[in-house]
RNA sequence: GCGCGUGUAGCUCAGAUGGUUAGAGCGCCACAUUGACAUUGUGGAGGUCCCAGGUUCGAUUCCUGGCACGCGCACCA
């Protein structure tokens, strides 16, 4: 017996011997497996795409949950002999990416993006990048995921850029992506736009004021936008109010002296609210904006992109937002119009990677239009016909409605349908330098949109001089960062070119991710995979919970209860935390973790390895295409053991993950270890050749069926038992065929 | 306001399409054990399955309502 046997299990010994092994045999590339004939040429393919860590620090739990769940299956399918490819990759994370690089220079040299400069950022951000890459990478393998590297792709690369450029063209000669004057969420704190979707609500408690307006009362909670306030409207139906017809005028003594205001009638109104009417501010309210929209209204600025009042507002020029609210409203005070104050919560939106509380701003921005109708060359999405008119829109509902595209667990879908009722155009562009750059090139008045710079006049993509006249011009922004990731499925294949990878491996089966990006990324990749394959861009969606800790709080820096994925590979072994991650966790819903539960797991493995030893050591090697006459209760075992086999290998066609593992650790434990080798004790001393012969024959049966059905879930354990007991005479076991028919 | 989810043992959680005595891990109690096992085994205590109605021969499971907690979206004049 190899003496490695003579020892506790240790993992860290081990794994990183065990993953160079995997990846020397080129298996995690699915061609390799053909080459070796493996599996036949014409194998189905199972292909799964990497949601791509930020390049923004570390490995953290939500990760290794995520890498464990898709590994599990990656090689549960390889070992079914699928074709299976699991294409791993990185995300640059824009926004994300540069304010910490921003951070850390003006921490560490007291300077700011501007004093460096676009391209001395960019080289600081690339830098970082780099390194950051470099370590998740390293951890994603610590965690055993069985990726092919070979085809490793990163958002901002050359491929995917020229696969961001191309779609950006289609949809801008297709008019789905304009350029326009809308409001939009401005942080100025991060200095640019960002989505609907990237803005955090908190709760805050602020002040409802009520001021005097002409003969009106109208509610705020903004004193300090009220400056331009010329118009006050009403609901048409409000009899309070029905004495004022639409378009009455009337003087009233307001912030700055006398004004003019107009009175406006319509239904948006909700007379329940304060006291039915309000004054609008359409360049910093979203709503007002529409109204002033639909009325031909004027708009004017107040407050600038610093979030300081802007010169017009006489007194309050330079101010924060905050000192002046509290000045204005004792202004208001003084000259008798604040009537009343009373105290009101509000939910405060600020910006998800900044924290900086928006400030809506009407601004030039590039947008995707998810209403506008274009024409669908070719669809493979039922219910719409080729060449038939759609909308962006339709697309990401009718996949999922129509059944294409299945989300578990299902109740997520009503959660996805309620996202797209309310669904707005997306504004894309970014007043940050990391990232795509838009493909679009201004000469005087003068637009040009394309993969590459204008021939004429030679390229001045590089060139920042504004005031330059007759040069081609490049737009300064970038893409939010989900522009290119929502490409992810297909721009990974090769897309644009009409690629092999392409054909085979698209649409890929499972996208597997955590819930907290369903709209961010899911819906994005459906709604531009239709839009420019016209088909879906995976058949079935996975979502996980988040990883919480042992009391169930998210896990955080500030509270410092994270527990690091890499540090528990290293103490208890990195398959005793896939386990503890997969088990008792259901898709769709949070888990808790904490060290008790790991060292239960690294327990499981030392439990197999003792398992392995005692069967190896009682000469229960078997080659597995041998037989031997087995005795009656030999046989009963073997049958119940190929009931727990499908029973596992149903569970994990269903996704249900929690509970084949659950299945395979109580047989092993419970019932192999428990029952069957207690029992088969006193057989192997039996004077009776053939029962001896029949039990040692069943203990290998039974150990190497094991051995199998944990691979997906502790794949490290399971091959250094296998290696051990062959002496690696059978190859891997990581492509061993599946123990089910 | 609209929508979604959760509530099962001391703790953390499984229990798909209703059906014997409701399960696991950790913890707790008793006993055994130099054992293939540093990390073992056997047995045990511990449950109004949130509450109230309803459907059913039968409800932890399905329906209605309520309570508690969590989350998403919207509003935020």
């Amino acid at each position: 017996m190899d003496e490695k046997f003579l020892k506790p299990y240790s993992p860290k010994d081990v794994e990183k011997n065990i993953y160079q092994l995997w990846e020397k045999s080129g298996y995690f590339t699915p061609e390799n497996l053909v080459k070796d004939k493996i599996i036949p040429e014409n194998a189905p393919k199972f292909s799964i795409v990497m949601p791509p860590p930020n390049v923004t620090g570390v490995l953290h739990m939500g990760h290794a949950l995520m890498l464990t769940i898709e590994d599990i299956i990656v090689r549960y399918k390889r070992m079914q002999g699928f074709k299976t490819l699991w294409l791993p990759g990185t995300d640059h994370a824009a926004i994300a990416t540069q304010s910490k690089v921003e951070k850390e220079i003006s921490k560490k040299e007291g300077k700011s993006r501007y004093d460096l400069g676009r391209e001395e950022l960019l080289k600081r951000v690339n830098q970082f990048a780099k390194e950051s890459h470099d370590t998740i990478i390293s951890q994603t393998k610590i965690m055993g995921s069985s990726a092919d590297w070979s085809r490793e792709a990163f958002t901002l690369d050359e491929t995917r850029n020229r696969a961001v450029k191309t779609i950006f063209k289609k949809m801008y000669d297709d008019g789905l992506i304009y350029r326009g004057h809308r409001i939009v969420n401005w942080d100025p704190k991060g200095q640019t736009t960002i989505s609907d979707d990237e803005i955090v609500y908190k709760e805050e408690k602020a002040t409802w004021y009520t001021f005097k307006y002409g003969p009106f009362e109208i509610g705020t909670t903004r004193p300090e936008t009220k400056f331009g306030d010329k118009y006050v409207v009403m609901h048409p139906d409000d009899q309070r109010y029905a004495k004022y017809k639409n378009g009455d005028t009337f003087e009233l003594e307001w912030i700055n002296g006398k004004t003019k205001a107009t009175v406006v009638k319509d239904g948006v109104m909700d007379m329940e609210t304060g006291t039915g009417v309000m004054t609008i501010t359409p360049w910093h309210s979203a709503v007002d904006f529409d109204l002033a929209e639909r009325y031909g209204l004027d708009k004017e600025q107040i407050i600038d992109k610093n979030g300081r009042m802007l010169p017009h507002t006489g007194e309050f020029a330079g101010m924060k937002i905050a000192d002046a609210r509290l000045k204005i409203v004792e202004k208001l005070r003084e000259k008798g119009l604040l009537i009343k104050e009373e105290p009101y919560t509000l939910n405060l939106a600020t910006a998800e990677r900044t924290g900086g509380i928006i400030e809506p701003q009407i601004m030039n921005q590039w947008f995707v239009s998810v209403n506008k109708e274009f024409v669908l060359p070719e669809s493979k999405i039922d219910g719409i016909k080729s060449g038939s008119k759609t909308t962006l829109k339709e697309i990401m509902r009718k996949v999922v409605s129509n059944g294409q595209i299945k989300i578990i667990p299902d109740y997520f879908e009503k959660t996805y349908f309620h996202w797209i009722d309310n669904l707005r155009d997306w504004c894309i562009s970014r007043q940050i330098w990391y990232g795509h750059r838009i493909p679009v090139w201004y000469k005087d008045d003068k637009v040009f949109c394309d993969t590459e710079a204008p021939k004429e006049e030679g390229p001045a993509s590089n060139n920042t001089d504004k005031t330059a006249s007759g040069k081609w011009l490049q737009d300064e922004d970038t893409l939010d960062t989900w522009f290119s990731s929502g490409l992810w499925t297909f721009s990974t294949l090769g897309w644009p070119e009409k690629t092999k990878d392409l054909e085979v491996y698209h649409p890929t089966d499972l996208l597997e991710t955590g819930y907290e990006i369903l709209f961010f990324w899911i819906a994005r990749m459906i709604m531009m995979t239709g839009y420019a394959l016209g088909d879906i861009p995976f058949k079935t969606v996975y979502l996980h919970g988040t990883v919480r800790d042992g009391q169930g709080r998210k896990m955080s820096k500030s509270l410092g209860n994270g527990i690091d994925p890499i540090d528990v590979s290293e103490k208890y072994g990195a398959d005793a935390g896939r386990m503890s991650l997969i088990y008792g966790t259901a898709a769709g819903t949070d888990s808790k973790i904490s060290e008790d539960k790991i060292r239960g797991y690294k327990f499981f493995c030392n439990k197999l390895w003792n398992i392995a030893r005692f069967v190896v050591s009682s000469g229960g090697i078997i080659n597995e295409n041998s037989s031997t006459n087995l005795i009656e209760a030999d046989k009963i075992i073997l049958d119940d053991l190929q009931k727990v086999v499908v029973d596992i290998t149903k569970q994990i066609d269903d996704y249900r993950l929690h509970l084949a593992a659950e299945n395979a650790y109580q047989y092993v434990w419970h019932t192999f270890a428990d029952k069957i080798i207690e029992e088969a004790k006193p057989r192997l001393k039996s004077p009776d050749q053939v029962t001896v012969e029949s039990t040692k024959f069943m203990l290998g049966k039974v150990l190497v069926t094991c051995l199998k059905l944990l691979h997906p879930f502790t794949p490290f354990v399971s091959e250094e038992i296998w290696q051990t007991m062959y002496g690696g005479s059978k190859g891997l076991l990581m492509v061993q065929k599946w123990p089910a028919k």
